[in-house]
DNA sequence: TCGCTTGGAGATCCACAAGC
DNA sequence: GCTTGTGGATCTCCAAGCGA
């Protein structure tokens, strides 16, 4: 008999599942933000306000916005992810200093295209916004940091400012929805995985019967397991990559699926620092978009592998692994002192482990073992006993 | 013509140095 | 001390160049 058709099989994903009660994951005291059209134009009229008052009483304009680069504006709730502390150090963009002249400008500009968007129900990307005027932009980067940091000045998600991201999430598995355009997807019979869509916010009709989600770093890895025929053989699962450092719309896509179904997440990652890195951001949120976490962070995403004890448990030959470099080193240590790691049990031992063996395993290195034995003995292997953190 | 390598662009993230 | 710019990390995709 197959495996996976024994109903103890799924026990341990049944026991995960169980171990996220709803109403832990929701505070009641944390709402998610409801804002409406009126509401947007609203704020970002205030500040165009504030800039002119500033203007026509003689004073040199400024904009303040939090600043998103120091970890001391971050704090952390363990249901929620990273979160903005309640009194946050700004930073002021000033018109008249020569160092901010040019953001002041580009903010206002993204901004009166923003207010122009919201107002006539249109979206688009920041690389159309870069578009709309490449001369006075410059470059994709400043689009970007000015989008950021108008999200961040306003307290208003991006995508409630129609601006999108271009996705570069790829999905297959037990998962239909239609899109915003009124298309609908499935992503059971695809080959190469299907793109998620920019409007995440927008789909409808999302419908699954996974019993787990495989949140995977690298695309050549869920290629394989898509040519090993891993959705076909496992039937109530899906298979997610963001291709290296998630975007926003696919950690958006799997927020709304926590929140709609509960179903158990976990993420199969390189036993790097950059790969945990990668996993924490799914499961916390970034530093730099932690005042959107709550839209963006899974807390009950599990780390699935590759775990440095793995490399033990499976026999790996540690001189086929790659050493780690003082480069890693500096990462392990910035993971080790963010503030989540005390309510991530597990975590702490399995980095000082890498440390210990002063080799880190990338996923391909289970290919050394045997060509299927990522697909045929460690995934199951592992949702059978529930090898996770 | 095909396959491989290389470089640039684009998406995300971060740390650190320099300048005001 | 704050802000900005630079550079480095993960990944993919695409085009160009090169050799068989």
């Amino acid at each position: 008999m197959d495996p996976i058709a024994r109903p103890e099989f799924w026990s341990c994903l049944d026991k995960l599942y169980h171990s996220f009660p709803i109403e832990n994951d929701k505070p009641a005291n944390i709402p998610k933000r409801i804002l409406s059209k009126a509401d947007v134009l609203q704020k970002i009229q205030t500040v165009m306000n504030d800039v002119m008052g500033q203007m026509s009483s003689g004073e040199s304009p400024t904009m303040k916005h939090i600043n998103r680069s120091t970890w001391e504006n971050i704090s952390f709730k363990e249901n929620i992810g990273l979160q903005m502390v309640n009194d946050p150090k700004m930073t002021t963009v000033r018109y008249e200093s020569p160092q901010s002249t040019k953001k002041f400008a580009l903010m206002i500009k993204v901004m009166s295209i923003m207010f122009t968007l919201v107002q006539t129900d249109k979206y688009c990307t920041k690389r159309d916004l870069f578009y709309q005027d490449p001369t006075f932009f410059g470059n994709q980067m400043a689009v970007d940091e000015a989008v950021d940091n108008i999200s961040c000045m306003l307290q208003i998600p991006r995508w409630h400012l129609h601006v999108l991201g271009t996705s570069k999430g790829l999905l297959a598995g037990d998962l239909s929805f239609q899109d915003a355009d009124g298309n609908f997807t499935s992503c059971n019979s695809t080959k190469n995985g299907v793109m998620v869509p920019s409007h995440v916010m927008g789909i409808s009709f999302l419908q699954t019967n996974a019993k787990f989600v495989l949140i995977i770093e690298k695309d050549a890895t869920f290629q394989k397991l898509l040519d090993d025929g891993f959705h076909l053989k496992f039937k109530q699962c899906i298979l997610v990559t963001a291709k290296g450092f998630p975007d926003m719309n696919t950690r958006l896509l799997l927020k709304l699926l926590w929140d709609k179904f509960h179903i158990p997440m976990l993420a199969l990652v390189d036993a790097d620092p950059h790969g945990i890195e990668i996993m924490l951001i799914y499961k916390y949120g970034s530093k730099a978009l932690a005042f959107e976490s709550e839209y963006l962070a899974v807390p009950s995403v599990r780390w699935l592998g590759i775990l440095p004890t793995d490399i033990k448990r499976f026999g790996i030959d540690v001189d086929k692994c790659i050493s780690i470099t003082s480069g890693d080193k500096n990462k392990i240590s910035d993971l080790l002192s963010r503030p989540f790691l005390s309510s991530f049990p597990g975590l702490e031992k399995e980095i000082k482990l890498m440390l210990e063996l002063k080799v880190k395993a990338e996923i391909q290195i289970l290919d050394s073992l045997s060509p299927m034995f990522l697909s045929s003995v460690y995934l199951p292997g592992k949702l059978q006993y529930g090898g996770w953190i």
